[in-house]
DNA sequence: CGGTCCGCTGCCGTTTTGGCATCGCCCGCC
DNA sequence: GGCGGGCGATGCCAAAACGGCAGCGGACCG
C-alpha cells in the first residue's frame, strides 16, 4: 500500500549508503538513488549529506525518517489488527529480553504462543542494556521483558514479577543449605561470573561494586549455556535469576540461594513497553501469556518442592 | 511522497461513492475504483460494502482509514516541521471554535498571526458542541478554543482563562448600573435568544433550565451578527461571554453584566487539544498567541475602564 | 597511479497508472 | 412496466513512473 520510497528512504538511511540499502532490497542503486533524489527535490530540502564513504541524515532527514518508520510500524500492526478481525490472530511481534530469559523462558513462552496462534511470528532479540530505553522508544519493538528499570523515560510498566538475584550452585556446594547469603559470604568460593558483566543490568553492577566484596572469579564467559554447565560441574558459584535455570533447581541439580543485598534481593522482572504505543492483537496476546508464566514462576520460587507449603503474599499483578 | 491510494481511499470513505472521490480527486473515476481493488486484494478483506448508492467502509476499513488518515496528518505535521526548520514556520493549523469567539476574537488573532508568519494557513471551523469531542479526537483540527467540559475524554486543557456569561444590553438599560444579575431578575424585560441554545454550550442550557426563569425571547436568531445589531438597538438582552463584543463594551456601546449563577459565573474558556497529539510548530505559536491574547482580555474584563484600578487575581496560566 | 567505493545520470524496456467508453446492475420515477 | 440515471466494474490504449544497465566523475587508499 505505502510508497516503495518509504522503505528505500528507511533502509538508505539504516544502512549509511544507497548502494548498500539498494544491494539490502534488491532493487539497483540507481533506482533508489532516484527516489532518494526525488523525495528530496518533493521536500524540498536535503534529507541526507553526502559524504566520502555513504550518507548520514540531515536534521530534516531525521525528522522525516521518524515519520516514515512510524508510519511503517503502524501499519504493521494495523494490518494485524484488520486480520485478527477475522478470529485468527497474526502478525509479527517484537520482543526485547534478558540474555538469561532469553535462553529458557521465552522459547517455551514462544513455543506455547505459536502452537495457539500459529500465523503469528516472533522477534525475539537481546539488547545491551545501554541500548533498552532506545530500542524500547523507537517503536521497532513491542515491549521488553526485562529488569524493571525506573530510570527509562516514557516507558511503562505494565506487570512486574519479584525475582531475586541469587547465588547458583551444585546442590552439594558447601553454601547450598543456606537460606540466604551476602556477597561477601561468598568472597572464599570459587565465582563464575559474566564478562563485561552486561547481562547483569545495571543495578546489579552497581550492588557488586558496591558490597565492595572482592569477587575472584575463576571463571568469566559471555556464554549463558556455558555457565550453565560449568556450574553443573560444580566449578564455582554463579549469580544470576533464577528464571533461566528452573528446570535443574526442579530436579535439584542447582540450588538458588537469595542474596539479601537490597538492589539484588528486591529487583524485579518487568514487561515495559513504550509509553502511547498500540500494541497489536498478538502483541497482547504475548503480553498476557508472559504475565502468567511470569506468576508462575513467581509461585514456583516461593513455594520451591522442597520448601512445599510456602506460598507467596506478593504473587505479582497480572495486566 | 505518499502513495496516492491513501488519498483516494480517504476520499472514497469521506464521500461514501467513488465516482463523487473521483470527480473531487479530478481524476477518473475508473482509476479510484481499481486503485480500491487493488488495495482490498493486497489485504485480502473486503475494505468497502457495496451498496446501491455507494460505498460504506467494512470494519476492516474502517481499521485502515484510522491508520490512513493519522498517516496524512503525521506527514502533514512532519512537512511544517521540517520547513520550520529553516526558519520560517509554515504549514496548516486547524482550530475548532466557538461561534462567539469566531466572529471577533480569532480573525483578529489569526490577522495578527499570518502577518508575523506568512507562510502559515489557518482552517477556523465552528463546531456542533455535540460534536465537539469527536472534531477533537479524530486528528483532523490541531486544538479547539471552546469553553472548558471536562466531561470530555482524551482532551487536555492546556491553558484556560474565566470568562463570565453574563447579560449584554445597551448602556441605557434600565438593568445597565447593576454589578451583577440572576436570570430571575431579567424576566421582566425582553430578551434576545439563540436558536437551537447551541451557540451556548452544553453547561449554559442546563443552567438555563435549572434557573427556572421562564425568559420569553423578543428575537430568536442563529447569527451572533444580527443578534449584535439587535441589541445594540436596544431590542432586549442577550447571554454572552463577552469575548465577542469586546469593542462595544470598550466604546460604551454595551454593558456586560455577569450572571451570579454558579455554572455561568465561573465559566471558562480554554485550549483544548487532544491529548497525545504531537502539535505543528504553527499550532504551537499559535496556542501561545491565543493564551497571549485571552490573558489580555481577561485582564481587561477583570479592570475595564469604568473600573479602573482593579486586577486579576487569576490571569490564566501560560502554556 | 591503479583499484575501489561512492553518488549520480542517460538510455531503454517494463510496469504501473490514468482516461475513455462501456457493461451490468439496481432503484426510483413516470 | 419501461426507462433514465446513478452506481461499481472492466477492456482498451496512451502516458507516466519505475527499475535495470552501463558508465561518469570524484574521493580515498595502498
Amino acid at each position: 500500500m505505502h510508497a516503495a520510497v518509504l522503505r528505500y528512504f528507511d533502509h538508505v538511511a539504516r544502512h549509511g549508503s544507497i548502494r548498500k540499502a539498494a544491494d539490502a532490497l534488491s532493487v539497483a542503486s540507481s533506482a533508489v538513488n532516484r527516489q532518494i533524489l526525488r523525495l528530496e527535490d518533493e521536500m524540498g530540502v536535503a534529507l541526507f549529506e553526502r559524504g566520502r564513504s555513504g550518507v548520514r541524515p540531515t536534521a530534516a532527514g531525521e525528522l522525516l525518517l521518524r515519520h516514515v518508520r512510524e508510519t511503517q510500524n503502524e501499519y504493521q500492526r494495523t494490518r494485524a489488527e484488520i486480520a485478527s478481525l477475522g478470529g485468527t490472530v497474526s502478525g509479527d511481534v517484537h520482543i526485547i529480553s534478558l540474555e538469561s530469559l532469553l535462553v529458557r523462558f521465552l522459547p517455551q513462552v514462544v513455543d506455547e504462543m505459536s502452537a495457539k496462534h500459529p500465523k503469528v511470528s516472533f522477534t525475539v532479540l537481546a539488547v545491551h542494556p545501554s541500548e533498552i530505553g532506545e530500542a524500547l522508544r523507537s517503536g521497532d519493538n513491542d515491549f521488553g521483558v526485562l529488569f524493571v528499570d525506573n530510570r527509562h523515560r516514557g516507558v511503562d510498566v505494565i506487570a512486574e514479577f519479584p525475582t531475586a538475584v541469587g547465588a547458583l550452585m551444585r546442590s552439594d556446594h558447601p553454601l547450598a543449605g543456606r537460606k540466604t547469603l551476602t556477597l561477601t559470604e561468598c568472597v572464599g568460593h570459587p565465582v563464575v561470573m559474566l564478562q563485561d558483566r552486561w547481562l547483569l543490568d545495571a543495578i546489579m553492577a552497581t550492588e557488586f561494586a558496591d558490597s565492595g566484596a572482592r569477587l575472584t572469579p575463576r571463571i568469566v564467559s559471555n556464554s549463558i549455556e556455558f555457565m550453565r554447565q560449568v556450574i553443573k560441574s560444580g566449578l564455582g558459584i554463579g549469580f544470576f535469576t533464577p528464571v533461566g535455570f528452573l528446570e535443574e533447581i526442579r530436579r535439584g541439580e542447582l540450588v538458588h540461594v537469595p542474596l539479601v543485598e537490597p538492589g539484588l534481593a528486591q529487583s524485579r522482572i518487568g514487561i515495559l513497553v513504550p509509553r502511547y504505543r498500540r500494541l497489536s492483537p498478538p502483541a497482547r496476546l504475548m503480553i498476557n501469556h508472559i504475565s502468567e508464566r511470569l506468576r508462575a514462576f513467581g509461585d514456583f520460587l516461593a513455594a520451591p518442592p522442597r520448601h512445599a507449603g510456602r506460598r507467596s503474599t506478593k504473587p505479582g499483578r497480572r495486566s
